[in-house]
RNA sequence: GCCCCCAUCGUCUAGUGGCCUAGGACACCUCCCUUUCACGGAGGCGGCAGGGAUUCGAAUUCCCUUGGGGGUACCA
């Protein structure tokens, strides 16, 4: 059944690239959206002036884009109730505001940062939790005309009422809260722009938000914010409140626990379908066991109850795991133009499309991440090959493999080189005519040789994509003379 | 400090009173495949934080303890 009352939204603040955390949300919001045939909503919350930067609303874009959560409204595409970013709403929330004011739910607070510093500090040494005394509720006109007179800018606080507060969270169940110890909290600062607490609610209020999906974090702001609603006298939406993402450490994910935004992830070569899956994977499961599934599949197992409530610590294994599924079934072409990406310093006209595609698949099964094809294809380019210090002494400089090279410089002349299957066979015959070594010693000595390393690509691919002059250039060099 | 949330293998999780001598995945180990590595395949190691209570029966319900996380702003 469709039920197109359902909206939701993901709100991030632009100080800062879009984090895993925000993005698991979105991702979620996203699901449940879809799933229901809802609709995804991009909010930009900006109102933290100072540390807002137009580069970060950027980077929330590209990052949502990548990862294909495609919101139905937002800043750049509008909607039913845009302006989708906040300080295009300032007006919106000043005009709330006044009408709290006036029917006596909110008051001008006079307070100076350093007053309120003060009986912090003294509650502080007495060991009580502050709570502002809310004092400026019942002040005199007198008393307003001299603090306008000292130059004094007011604050609008919101009159919390006193009572047990419960609300149903769909992935907790109930949560309950004394609000005798929420105080009269700010909801305009002095400069004019709105708290958080608020400008949330008075957006989700206008734009129609049914579901509230988020992190753990704002358990504790949700009374402020059902308060709110309760004194706008309005419909208290849904709430979900999903655990975290923590770093292996248990702690929060930070800067220092290595990338933490997603576009590094995708700069590093993690494909963004990877990345999502692995997301959608941090605290939920579908009811099978399956794990390596399409968005279109998550959409259609996703269930937002079945979400848990514990937190979920990042790790990078099972990132790395998902990440080598994607790159071995993506189709080969798609995976080859993902590639060009990191080959920009590549001079890739010397082979054809389908060549590349050879050297691509043939080396997909060794890859983690995109950002390691460069290194792991660089001997397929140039004349010569760079062979490491430890290659050529423990490999190429063995007696062994020195009479592998000399006959094998022979046998090169004899290759087949435009007919991968028969260098396979000629190869086989190859390996057969060194009696007494192992196939290991073999093929490693030819390998190092042509490749500078132990590992990679099939010895066939290699030979027939270097051909013959390459072949026999690179086998001469090996041989100590 | 106060308030809130959370608690199954190292990690992500399945599990909603008997189907659990707790299932899957990653990681790790062993073996197989093989021109090495890898991929793939087959096995293995490994867990219900502790203590009470309810019940014929508890991973599953309740309480306490412990541990972890979050909040406690004119940040969001």
């Amino acid at each position: 059944m469709a039920n197109n009352n359902i909206r939701v939204r993901i709100a991030p603040s632009p100080t800062g690239n879009l984090h895993v955390g925000t993005a698991r949300t979105a991702l979620f919001n996203y699901l449940f959206a879809k799933k229901n045939n809802g609709k995804f909503i991009l909010r930009i919350e900006d109102t933290d002036l100072e540390r807002s930067k137009e580069e970060y609303t950027q980077n929330i874009y590209d990052s949502l884009k990548s990862m294909a959560l495609n919101w139905d409204e937002g800043p750049d595409i509008g909607g039913e109730y845009a302006p989708y970013k906040q300080s295009d709403r300032l007006e919106t929330y000043k005009n709330y505001a006044h009408k709290l004011v006036e029917q006596g739910k909110a008051y001008y607070c006079w307070c100076s940062q350093e007053e309120i510093e003060k009986e912090k500090n003294i509650a502080a040494e007495e060991k009580i939790s502050y709570k502002h005394s809310g004092k400026c509720k019942n002040i005199t006109p007198d008393q307003i005309e001299q603090y306008k007179n000292e130059g004094r800018e007011a604050v609008i606080r919101f009159c919390t009422p006193s009572e047990k507060l419960m609300f149903d969270d769909i992935v907790r169940g109930q949560v309950e809260f004394d609000t005798n110890l929420i105080d009269d909290f700010v909801i305009i600062k002095s400069n004019g722009t709105p708290t958080y607490n608020f400008a949330v609610v008075i957006d989700d209020m206008e734009m129609k938000i049914s579901h509230v999906i988020r992190g753990e974090d704002h358990i504790s702001n949700t009374p402020k914010q059902i308060f709110i609603y309760k004194a706008l006298n309005v419909e208290i939406p849904t709430y979900a409140h999903v655990g975290m993402i923590l770093a292996s450490d248990r702690s929060k994910l930070s800067k220092r626990h290595g990338a933490t935004a997603v576009s590094e992830f995708i700069a590093r070569g993690y494909l963004p379908e990877a990345f999502v899956n692995f997301l959608s994977l941090l605290g939920w499961s579908p009811a099978d066991n399956r794990e390596v599934l399409e968005l279109a599949e998550i959409i259609k197992l996703f269930k937002l109850e079945k979400v848990s409530p514990s937190p979920a610590i990042f790790e990078f294994d099972k990132l790395n795991w998902m990440n080598g599924q994607y790159i071995r079934s993506l189709d080969i072409q798609d995976l080859t133009n993902r590639a060009k990406n990191y080959l920009k310093d590549f001079d890739l006209s010397i082979y054809t499309e389908d060549q590349l595609c050879q050297i691509i698949d043939s080396i997909r099964k060794n890859l983690v991440t995109l950002n390691e094809i460069p290194g792991s294809i660089i001997y397929f380019f140039g004349d010569n090959v760079e062979i490491d210090e430890k290659i050529q002494k423990n490999v190429i400089e063995l007696p062994e493999s020195q009479q592998v090279l000399k006959s094998f410089q022979e046998f090169a002349h004899t290759i087949d080189y435009g007919n991968l299957d028969e260098i396979h066979n000629q190869l086989a015959d190859f390996r057969k005519s060194m009696t007494g070594l192992k196939p290991k010693q073999i093929m490693w000595a030819i390998r190092g040789a042509l490749s500078g390393r132990t590992q990679g690509a099939d010895i066939a691919i290699i030979i027939s994509l270097l051909g013959k002059d390459r072949v026999l250039n690179r086998i001469d060099k090996a041989i100590i003379k």
